[in-house]
DNA sequence: ATCTGTCTACCTTCTAGTAGGCAGATCGTC
DNA sequence: GACGATCTGCCTACTAGAAGGTAGACAGAT
C-alpha cells in the first residue's frame, strides 16, 4: 500500500533533478526509466504525458513551498531572519549541490517556449513567492524589523532578483560560494542600523 | 561575394533567438532551416556540428559585447552612467521583445547538461561580464562617482545578479517593465549622495 | 471480477549527422 | 582570353538512434 503511490513519488524526484540540470526538454522519460528502474511504458501509466508530469511536478513544488513558508513563520517571528533562512536554505542546497537550482528558475528562463499548462504553473510559483515576500517586507517594515529603502513590493521583487540573480552566477562560475558573497550584502542593506 | 558569408551570419542570429526562448536542447536544425529558409544538411555545411555552432554562437556573442564595452567606455566617462546604459539596454530589449533574454543566460542555467566545449565558453562570458563591472566599480569608487557599500568584486557580483535577476522576473511574470521596476533602486543605492 | 502497476513490443516523428551530386564562382596556366 | 581544376554553397536522399506515446498482455491485490 505504501509502496504504490510511491513509484510517482519517485518519478516526479528524479524528474526533479534532471530539469535542475538541464530543464524542460533536457530530459526525456527514457531518462528517468533508468533512475527509477522502471520501464518508459510504465511511466506513462502514471504520467499519461510529459506535460502532465511536469505540470504536477511544478504544482507540488509550489505546494510544498508554500507548506514549507507556513512553518517558517511559525517558527521564525524576525522578518529579518526569516530572509535570513530563506537565502541559507538556497545556500546550503547549493553547497552542498544537493539542489543547486530552482526547478521554477530553470523553467521560467525557458517559459516562451514551455507548453502552456507548465508555463501557467511556473507563473503561479513566482507570483506565490512574491507575494510572500512582499509581506515579509511589509511587515518588517511595521515592526521595524527591516530597513527598506522602498516600497515593500519593490523590495520583495529586488531580494528575489538577487537570490535568482546569485544562483545563476554560482552555477556560471561553477563557485557556490558566490551566492552567499552576493547575498550577505542584500541583508546587511535590510538590517536595521542598532542604534546611533 | 557579400553574400556569400551572409548566410552563416543569418544561421547564427536564427539560432540565438531560438535559444533565446528555449535554450540548447529547445532547437533544432530543422527549426532554424525554416527561418533562413535553407536545408538541414546546407546547415552542417557552415557549422558541421549543433556544439560547433553554439560554440561559435557564444564566443561571438562574448566578443560582440567585449566590442561594446570599449566603445561605452569611450562615449561616457562617468561610472554611474555606463551602469545606466548597461541596465538600460537591457530593459530597452526586454521592453521591445526584440532580444527579450540573454542568450548566456538561458545557456548557464542549464550549464551542468551542457556539451562541454559550449558549457566553457558559457563561463568566459560571464568572468568578462564580472570582471568588466568590477573594473567599472573600481573606477567609479576611486573617481567618487559610485557610492559602494562593499568592495568593488562583490559590488559588481551583486550588481550582476540583480540584473539578471530582473531579467528572469521580468519573464516570469511576463511583465517587462519589472526589469526597470527593480533595477532602479538598484541603481539608486550605487548614486551619491549630493550634498549635504 | 475488477483494478493497479508493470511489462514487451511497437509506432510515428523528430534528431543530428552523412554521402554524394550539381551549379556557379574563382583560379592557375597556357 | 580560353580551359580545365578546384572551391563554395546548396541540394536530395539517406541513416541510426532517440523522442513521446500506444496496445495489449500479465501478475497480484482488492
Amino acid at each position: 500500500m505504501s509502496n504504490l503511490s510511491n513509484t510517482s513519488d519517485e518519478i516526479l524526484a528524479s524528474a526533479r533533478n534532471l530539469i535542475m540540470s538541464g530543464g524542460y526538454n533536457g530530459f526525456s522519460y527514457a531518462d528517468i526509466s533508468e533512475v527509477v528502474g522502471i520501464r518508459k511504458a510504465s511511466i506513462h501509466h502514471h504520467f499519461p504525458s510529459k506535460v502532465d508530469l511536469v505540470r504536477e511536478l511544478v504544482k507540488r513544488y509550489r505546494e510544498d513551498g508554500q507548506a514549507s513558508v507556513v512553518t517558517l513563520e511559525q517558527n521564525v517571528p524576525d522578518e529579518l531572519d526569516i530572509l535570513k533562512v530563506y537565502a541559507n536554505h538556497w545556500a546550503k542546497c547549493i553547497e552542498d549541490a544537493s539542489r543547486p537550482y530552482c526547478v521554477c528558475a530553470l523553467l521560467a528562463s525557458e517559459l516562451p517556449s514551455l507548453p502552456p499548462e507548465v508555463a501557467t504553473e511556473v507563473t503561479n510559483f513566482f507570483r506565490f513567492i512574491s507575494s510572500w515576500l512582499t509581506t515579509v517586507m511589509e511587515r518588517g517594515y511595521k515592526s521595524g524589523t527591516l530597513n527598506l529603502t522602498s516600497e515593500p513590493h519593490v523590495e520583495a521583487e529586488a531580494f528575489l532578483a538577487t537570490v535568482y540573480g546569485a544562483m545563476l552566477s554560482a552555477r556560471a562560475y561553477g563557485k557556490p560560494e558566490v551566492f552567499s558573497t552576493i547575498l550577505s550584502p542584500a541583508l546587511n542593506r535590510l538590517t536595521p542600523t542598532v542604534s546611533h
